[in-house]
DNA sequence: TGCACGATGAAC
DNA sequence: TTCATCGTGCAC
């Protein structure tokens, strides 16, 4: 398995979330390697983006956000649950990709259908925001070429507030696989 | 300093 | 459909 470059996430958002379906997220921490393929994603396409929480503009809990591409993204959500991104696009370019589902691999135990479940199920929380993600022991793994995936196109999920922005077809995942969060 | 509200998940 | 639960962003 090949650790993705930052020159992978150094690219167009959309480009990057489609890409990133059937790649594998690494993490290893206290001895325990833990592997999921990720099946699920949504784009977030920038400070323009109204569904984006960098559309408030470059804040504390945004400016990971702004930084260079290729670092982990990671905040909690409803008091209780943490999502991951993947930090894309050149730094002051304020784009993400969330990571919404996963197929076990690897050493995951409990549900991986949906972005809280699957931060709970990789032993990711907040302190892992910021993480540089071309590391070894947190990355996205490549398994190499394989068939060209089948790519099903929705709107976001959860974001009804976002006007326009909210029925662009900015979330991805693999059809017909049984790990998707909602068909 | 106070307050409304989530890029969710689970229970009912 | 309702609710748990708290950090963030913005109003005052």
């Amino acid at each position: 398995m090949e650790i993705l470059p930052r020159s992978f996430f150094d690219r167009e958002t959309t480009t990057v979330a489609k890409e990133l379906l059937g790649k594998y997220l690494v993490h290893r921490i206290g001895g325990v390697e833990r592997i999921g393929k990720i099946v699920e994603v949504e784009a977030y396409l920038g400070d323009h983006d109204r569904a984006s929480h960098s559309s408030r503009g470059h804040t504390k809990r945004t400016k990971i956000m702004f930084g260079p591409p290729g670092h982990a993204y990671v905040y909690m959500i409803y008091g209780m649950h943490f999502c991951m991104n993947v930090v894309t696009e050149r730094e002051g370019h304020a784009s993400a990709v969330l990571l919404r589902a996963l197929e076990p691999v690897r050493n995951l135990e409990g549900r991986t259908k949906g972005p809280g479940l699957l931060c709970k199920a990789m032993h990711i929380d907040g302190n892992m925001n910021g993480r540089d993600l071309v590391s070894d022991d947190f990355h996205i793994g490549s398994a190499g070429v394989g068939e060209e995936p089948v790519i099903v196109k929705r709107p976001r999920i959860g974001v009804e507030y976002a006007g326009t922005w909210a029925r662009r077809l900015l979330r991805f995942y693999l059809k017909g696989n049984p790990f998707i969060s909602r068909a």
